[in-house]
DNA sequence: CTGTTAGCGCGTTCAC
DNA sequence: GTGAACGCGCTAACAG
């Protein structure tokens, strides 16, 4: 790969005259511009980033840490940071932390060593697993969706307990008065406040919560076909779910089809993240879609800000997330 | 953020012994050993991989480019690039084309520029519309799934005709005759060649293929719920469909289901790619399911391979997938 | 308008 | 067992 230095020798000019020609950093005359941009073409010269970010400690990258990236809704949210960090300049490097919060940690020390300029930061495992952050003092860091415990950090999330509340609500005036929740882990903290949603517009309507109202399995399809496949096996089936993800309620849906139990005529069902998949399940799921778009640029701008410098006190931003009302919801029979 | 000389100053020692303490590069004696480690510790230092990049020329990084990284295909392909990247001790960068050749380049420009140590590439946009990639002289590139035209790089892909073949095979095996392929776009050499075997084991089996057969439409759930609508409306409805991938099958159920049209009693579906959300449509799906885990690690560790100078002849790996049998697919009434 | 030069933080050769 | 010094490729301050 060929140097500036060697651009320099072949154009017989100076180094620096190279570096302002391609950062336009200073008057050239138009003679010599043109033949160091011809050579550089020649040549094939690319600048390399690597000495540049040496010299003014910015690599232009953005480390985005997610729990997995697979999951269609960290997807989709990944899809637009890139999409959002791409256009103002920066690229990112994509970790998983599986969930672990030590792994978390390893990644994030790598993260560090390769100086990126900022961290995206969709915390995994539960709170009391987590370890120190290495290096946050000196990286500016937006947690996206998940607050750390101890963590002095911006966040851009979506307001969780709102959505829970919204989505419950629906069912209520729908007509339903037996209605169940499927949840992922409780020790997740988003989880929980979807929960925490779904209690309390319970409780205002009156309509009891006992233990048995709430149906607990893993945050996966599998783990929402397992729960449906509980409930629906009830002496006293309800008329409605809120289930806390999409991908639960997805499984949900399949193990509803397997029990012939018809959905929404004797089963109401609503999910939570809109992924892209609930568009088209069957039926079509009725969710509670968080900004991810608006969630996906706010938190690049708000890293990015940082990274320049920016000094605001630190911003704790809940966005609203909209009921998205498709046809696996209806009045109770 | 601290310096390899400030650590050194602070323990009393050169540079270069911190440097060996570090890298375990050569003996030091045990005492001045855990005096440094105290003080790097101490101190938060992180050694910076910008700098030890732009001295060793790697950057144990490799850039990913795909067309869309929040399809479902996609994201779990990236997914196991990244774990087995990781493994290997390498970070990913993750780049999205959208489909088009223009953007493809100028990311791989950018790329180039961060120096990363090779590309996997899932190529975006038509055959005709690429243009030149800049840098490939000079990083080893691995193409997954998709060749393009004129780049001589190692190629990793799973047997497009064949699992287009077995899918078709599978409908004809359960008695159906009259059988239609949904398919994305035609100049997407992946769809072209999912079709060839369709129309091969029909050809073969004696079965007329006439240019309604075909039904084309966009590579989205939306896309297949078109063309479904479409197929579904016609007079003389098939009895079966061949998919040429699960999101647009996954839209194709969706449609058969507001059409009313009982999957797999009246049509049964066959899709490709084996998306997660494929186990748990409804019906489940049957479909192609394509060694995505395998194939982002031979991907990771070819590339790799030639990261580290092997000289071996280009490869082209094509793996088998296999027809993984759920429940949207019976004998026809 | 152009050239010279001093680092950025680290690995490594050579000398002690 | 340890240290001094050079250079990776580039930017920017300074000099002309």
């Amino acid at each position: 790969m060929a140097t500036m230095k060697q651009v320099a020798e072949r154009a017989g000019v100076s180094i620096s005259t190279v570096s302002h020609v391609i950062n336009n950093t200073r008057v050239v005359s138009d003679g010599v511009r043109q033949r160091v941009l011809g050579i550089i073409d020649e040549m094939r010269y690319i600048p390399s980033a690597v000495a540049r970010s040496l010299k003014n400690d910015k690599t232009h990258t953005i480390g985005v840490l997610v729990p997995n990236s697979s999951n269609p809704y960290f997807a989709e949210l990944i899809r637009w940071i890139e999409d959002a960090a791409f256009q103002l300049g920066y690229n990112i490097i994509l970790c998983n932390a599986h969930g672990a919060a030590h792994k978390q940690t390893a990644c994030l020390r790598l993260l560090m060593e390769k100086r990126i300029d900022g961290l995206v930061l969709v915390a995994s495992g539960a709170d009391d697993e987590q370890g120190p952050l290495p290096g946050h003092e000196t990286v500016p860091i937006v947690q996206l969706e998940r607050a750390l415990p101890g963590l002095d950090a911006d966040l851009v999330q979506a307001r969780q307990e709102e959505g829970g509340y919204a989505a419950t609500r629906h069912l209520i005036e729908l007509g339903h008065r037996h209605i169940a929740c499927v949840s992922g882990p409780a020790d997740l903290p988003r989880t929980r406040e979807r929960v925490g949603g779904f209690v309390r517009a319970m409780e205002e309507a009156g309509l009891a919560v006992t233990p048995e109202s709430i149906v607990q399995d893993e945050f996966t399809s599998a783990g929402g076909h397992a729960a449906f496949t509980r409930l629906l096996a009830r002496p006293r089936r309800p008329t409605a779910v809120f289930v806390t993800s999409d991908l639960m309620a997805l499984g949900g849906l399949c193990a509803a089809g397997a029990a012939a139990v018809r959905v929404p005529a004797q089963l109401s069902v609503v999910g939570y993240d809109d992924i892209a998949g609930a568009r088209y399940a069957l039926p079509p799921l009725t969710t509670v879609a968080p900004p991810k778009h608006d969630m996906a640029w706010l938190a690049i701008e708000l890293l990015i800000d940082r990274i320049r410098g920016g000094q605001a006190p630190l911003r704790n931003t809940a966005l609203a997330s909209t009921l998205v009302v498709r046809a696996s919801t209806a009045p109770p029979q």
